[in-house]
RNA sequence: GGAGAGGUGGCUGAGCGGUUGAAAGCAGCAUCCUGCUAAGAUGCUAGCCGGGUAAAACUGGCUCGAGGGUUCGAAUCCCUCCCUCUCCGCCA
């Protein structure tokens, strides 16, 4: 949610926002609606005002004006009913379309209208050179039974999966590797929880509008898609003191999304699942544009990090406009290189919302006199079992067994062997 | 699932039809005092939306979980919903 004076002074900023990002959104007849807004407030302030003068003197007046002063409200009341009926149908128009209503993009983000038209930052780390044909993930795990597809499905349904041995242990070793990193820079630890409650959602910009993309429950909550939801929900309604900003969290937790509409795509294998778990950086900081650039560099940069010590191929990208949330000013995807696949797959994301979700969340520090609405930004760390993907496939040997990432052997000092472990 | 209690400012907590945007305490800030490692005195301190101002001052309205209702007037009465807590049941 944007400040409904900036949407004001900024209409044609924002309707170039939306086209940018690829959103439709009816701004003109937001404008109009704000405009009706402000003149039946200012009806019914007046209204009010005369209403609040007249009660105290009815108080303290004598019994005969008492009764003709009741009386003089009372024509006064009827005409204020009708006035907030229609405040209140104009509100509620007003608050639907403010939710639609997106973050501007950054000056440096390309235009583009999906994916594809994301542009390379860099490349970094050695694509390795193998003397076989390198295996997907798809045959190295599935052959040797570490992940069971068939009966993921059987027990699942479409997507469905299970990790044993060795890629089961894998999963753990990463994510304790990544909370180690994070903790040793000073973030807080956090496992969050899963099952999350509307407001949570709205407040971080997954509700209304990918309503389609989560898990319902017959209880009306959501199976969130990522930890950052109940990570930014846990700060919701709270005034934060300036000196506790930045909040610097790791958090953990499985994550669902029902990929609806994505049915085609990566229909084999552990890159799109139902259900997976991610490490998630979040970060609530002081509301400055400055502030907030930093944090996402430093985000990335420690994602960056926990792939270079994994040793792991990867290049990063520049989210275009068309590839980037209704709440997001900037986005940077790292795609980790796939022997199997031949090209690079998303593995992390990284996106900060200046204070487009902690208005939305209600999420405020006090800076001297003045109240602000915090900045937030989220990141991967590691998100499994996609991580798995560009582990096993870069760590294969022509055997078909996998090697363990030096960095790792602390958590799990074998080989990943391959066959029936 | 059954039974009860309750949702008020940064926190604890009073108020239970008009003088209450809200007592008191805590915490915070300011000033003063004290010569000793801490205490005392006084004052100030909610948010949101408008008007106003260079910025203040000033000023109108709203907000005591949410939404309706009764009333000239509701934190206070009535209804619906949401949430929290306690006990019992179930349970990793």
């Amino acid at each position: 949610m944007l400040d409904i004076k900036f949407i004001r002074e900024n209409a044609d900023l924002i309707k170039e926002a939306a086209r940018k990002k690829r959103l439709k959104v009816d701004l003109d007849q937001l404008l109009k609606l704000d405009e009706a807004r402000l003149k039946l407030m200012k009806q019914i302030e007046d209204a009010r005002a005369k209403q609040n003068l007249a009660n105290s003197e009815i108080t303290k007046a004598d019994p005969t004006s008492r009764v003709s002063l009741i009386l003089q409200m009372t024509e006064l009341k009827s005409g204020l009913a009708k006035l907030e009926g229609e405040l209140k149908s104009v509100i509620t128009e007003w608050k639907k379309l403010m939710l639609e209503v997106p973050n501007v993009p950054d000056m440096s983000v390309p235009e583009g209208d999906s994916d594809a038209d994301n542009v390379e930052l860099k490349q970094a780390g050695e694509k390795p050179n193998f003397d076989f044909t390198p295996k997907s993930h798809l045959d190295l795990l599935g052959d040797s039974g570490l992940a069971d597809f068939a009966r993921g499905a059987k027990v699942s349904g479409f997507r469905g999966y299970f990790l044993t041995g060795g890629a089961m242990r894998l999963s753990f070793a990463l994510w304790q590797f990544a909370l180690d990193e994070l903790i040793a820079q000073g973030f807080t630890p956090m496992l969050v929880p899963a099952l999350v409650r509307p407001e949570p959602f709205l407040g971080t910009g997954y509700l209304p509008q990918g309503a389609e993309d989560l898990y319902k429950t017959q209880d009306g909550d959501y199976l969130s898609g990522t930890a950052e939801v109940a990570t930014m929900g846990y700060f919701m309604d709270e005034i934060l003191t300036p000196e506790s900003l930045p909040k610097k969290i790791v958090a953990f937790s499985p994550c669902f999304r029902r990929e609806a509409g994505s049915h085609g795509k990566d229909t084999k294998g552990l890159i799109l699942v139902h259900e997976f778990f991610k490490v998630e950086q979040v970060v609530i900081c002081q509301a400055s544009h400055e502030e907030s650039v930093k944090w996402h560099e430093k985000l990335l940069k420690n994602a960056e990090n926990f792939v270079q010590k994994l040793n792991l191929p990867y290049r990063v990208v520049t989210n275009c406009t068309g590839d980037l949330g209704l709440g997001q000013v900037k986005k940077y995807d790292i795609e980790v290189w796939s022997p199997g696949e031949n090209r690079y797959r998303e593995t992390h994301s990284i996106s900060y919302f200046h204070d487009f979700q902690t208005r939305r969340l209600n999420i405020r520090y006090k800076n001297g006199e003045k109240m602000n609405f915090a900045h937030s930004l989220n990141g991967t760390l590691v998100a499994t079992p996609r991580l798995l993907v560009g582990i096993v496939e870069n760590y294969q040997n022509a055997d078909g067994s996998i090697r363990v990432p030096e960095v790792l052997k602390k958590y799990l000092n074998e080989d990943i062997a391959s066959g029936n472990n």
